[in-house]
DNA sequence: TCTATTACCTGTACTAACTACAGATGCAAG
DNA sequence: CTTGCATCTGTAGTTAGTACAGGTAATAGA
């Protein structure tokens, strides 16, 4: 199934597998996200099969929009076998409730643009009702 | 209706007034957003209402979701008298689109994250599908 | 008027998650 | 053996601020 053959491999190689560039490769190792790998004897990095699958974790998280707190927090609980599907699952759901706040607060935004938007004309003369709505100072505010 | 025996105040009371912390109104007049101020024979700067208005509208601004590129650039409109109700209209609804944008990403997350986590036993056994998910190799990924 | 307490000053460093260089080597092919 | 690409380290930049340290200004009370 494995193919040990195509192991180890350098940065580049490593790079071009998992979609993360090279210098992004050598930031999580400072990080302590991904273990200082074993050396060539000129000092290029040599990575297995390992590496490879914990960047590929990592990266999937980072599309998913976990933090790298939280995916360092993952990856402690997957290093010392000590995590239950509870944890995860737990872990997980907080992230869903952090990305819904996400959401409604940049759902709140568009509203609030959409009704200053709305009140323009589109036209071509020198003043506008969403510069006026910005620029009115706090005492003026409307009165609504 | 202005009250002139206010001014001019120091930062410490445009701060107050604007919700905006001292560091951050320094930052801005490094950045070029509001005017260096005239100061007091000791060094200490004191704004007049012109820099209440304008701060009031940079974080008016900001807290719209616009970066500060775009608020130099409508405030470079505004400081010209060169905009139209047109300008800004087409300015905020690429805004809006911008945010319509992140709010699709995040809810394709959600989705994701969603999926997975229906997978979850949410037992307290010491495996995960998430995980598994996640740190399966690319080689063996979903062959759905 | 002296002093104590704020208020404010400049300059620097830190945050998250990278990215982009500069300048020096390693390594592999011809 | 040389050419050229890969990789190395270290530093600085990005966004939008925040947080000091160490010093001076302004003000209120005695």
């Amino acid at each position: 199934m494995k193919n040990p053959e195509f192991f180890p491999i350098g940065i580049g190689a490593l790079s071009a597998r998992t979609d993360c560039k090279i210098e992004t490769i050598r930031y999580y190792e400072r990080q302590g996200l991904l273990p200082d790998p074993p050396r060539s004897a000129g000092g290029h990095r040599l990575y297995k099969e390992d590496h490879l699958k914990r960047l590929t974790f990592i990266r999937r998280c980072r599309k998913l929009g976990f933090t790298m707190a939280q995916i360092r927090q993952l990856l402690g609980l997957v290093d010392e076998h000590q995590y239950s599907c509870q944890d995860i699952k737990t872990l997980t759901m907080d992230h869903v409730e952090e990305i819904r706040e996400k959401i409604d607060h940049l759902e709140r935004l568009e509203k609030a643009l959409l009704q200053m938007a709305a009140e323009c004309s589109g036209d071509s003369i020198p003043a506008c009702p969403v510069i006026d709505a910005l620029y009115r100072p706090l005492e003026e505010s409307r009165h609504a």
